[in-house]
DNA sequence: TCAAAACCGATAGTAATACTATTAAATTTG
DNA sequence: CAAATTTAATAGTATTACTATCGGTTTTGA
């Protein structure tokens, strides 16, 4: 992915860190680490003390930044969805054809993951992995609720949002416009799962993005179909 | 929902468990009454040494039943999708026209859960709360590779590749039949969880099933109708 | 520029978790 | 009725998920 924007900050809910980490170098460090050793072996095994041991900082340093490893998780991917909408209202800029707007906002939501070199801290590709094998982890508990009421999980939202009201500029007719919005959306990362997974029933070869899938399903429902 | 069969034994991969919980009476609580405490504070904060208190037993005796928690997840998850596979080969049999056979599977596989008399100690409203909640993270573990090859999951599989079958019966030249099947089957799960926890992008009304959004993808995806 | 504030690393400590091991009583079974 | 199995109880371990405190260092802002 090239360059889109030089200077562009993802701005995340101040109420999910304690500190911001983009403050500090120490900060940056825990993000950047962070990815790494949650996609090395796994948020339930993730403790803040062997990110401090893998950073050559403390345990409660870490504390001052996060109030625990789930907060960590969902800063995490409060960063990658906002990062995912810039790269969807990018794309669909300027474009006027709500077709064409629909079909680029799918080829976004649901293609590989690449580089992008704007944040040097942060590997695209490695988020994504996560994202695809521990997000519903960051909502899939007792306090959900709770977290949602503090605004978790609000750019996620956004995001469905932005998908659902380009769906019904495509078909005003559409009554299912919010749950096929979370198909593409949440069924997308699950499809990817599978593919590493669960081959035997995943409809993916090894190095296919289920977007084809995706295009066909929503024009398919829609009753239109985009002029290339 | 009414008693198909009286004498109807799920049966689970034995790898899952030590000792059959079928097989006693301890056996029996551990099962039904995980699913109550499961339900009431969530898989994380679940603990043998809480359903230990909660049916009168000990930790240790839980311990000879299931290897661990995650272990007691999947079991139930089996027990569930086995359940679902019974319903469904149940709706279809004896159906020849494979369009009402399609309709019918994404009946089962979407609509609201009911009570089965047929299983005493297992409450199915309960457990299917605890799959929408808990059965990704059953799956989503580092050790998924290792727990696939002694078969836990075959259960979810074969369910997979029963309405792929069908999708394929349906349309013979629809190229993405395993795609669609696993959209139908974790996608009802995800909206209803949505339906619960994100009200603001959930396409359903508090009593709705994801039912008719499921049926009308579907049919025009494949571009063929169901004739009552 | 210098004092206050903020930051960081280190250490210590706690309650709970996720088990394992052992033993002894109760129950089942052959 | 003896042997085998099952269960309950206790004890113990390493790790987790924190909290609290205390200095030393760095940053800041008046």
């Amino acid at each position: 992915m090239q360059k889109l924007l030089s200077n562009l900050k993802i701005t995340i809910n101040e109420n999910i860190f304690i500190k911001d980490p983009e403050s500090s170098d120490l900060g940056k460090r825990i993000v950047e680490n962070s990815i790494l050793l949650i996609d090395e072996i796994g948020f339930d095994d993730f403790t803040f003390k062997k990110l401090g041991a893998k950073i050559g900082s403390n345990e409660s340093s870490i504390y001052r930044y996060f109030e625990n490893k789930h907060n960590l998780l969902v800063y995490l991917a409060s960063w990658y969805w906002s990062w995912t909408e810039y790269q969807l209202v990018f794309a669909i800029n300027n474009i006027a054809d709500p077709l064409k707007k629909l079909d680029l906002a799918i080829e976004v939501l649901t293609k590989t993951t690449t580089l992008d070199s704007t944040f040097k801290h942060i590997d695209e590709v490695v988020l994504k992995r996560i994202i695809i094998n521990e997000y519903s982890k960051s909502y899939l508990t007792k306090q959900v609720d709770l977290d949602n009421d503090e605004g978790y999980f609000s750019i996620y939202k956004r995001l469905v949002i932005r998908l659902k009201e380009l769906i019904q500029e495509a078909n005003k007719d559409y009554k299912y416009a919010f749950c096929l919005a979370n198909t593409v959306i949440e069924g997308s990362l699950h499809q990817q799962y599978l593919k590493d997974h669960f081959k035997s029933i995943s409809g993916l070869k090894p190095n296919e993005a289920p977007t084809e899938f995706y295009k066909d399903l929503v024009f398919n429902t829609l009753n239109i179909s985009p002029n290339e």
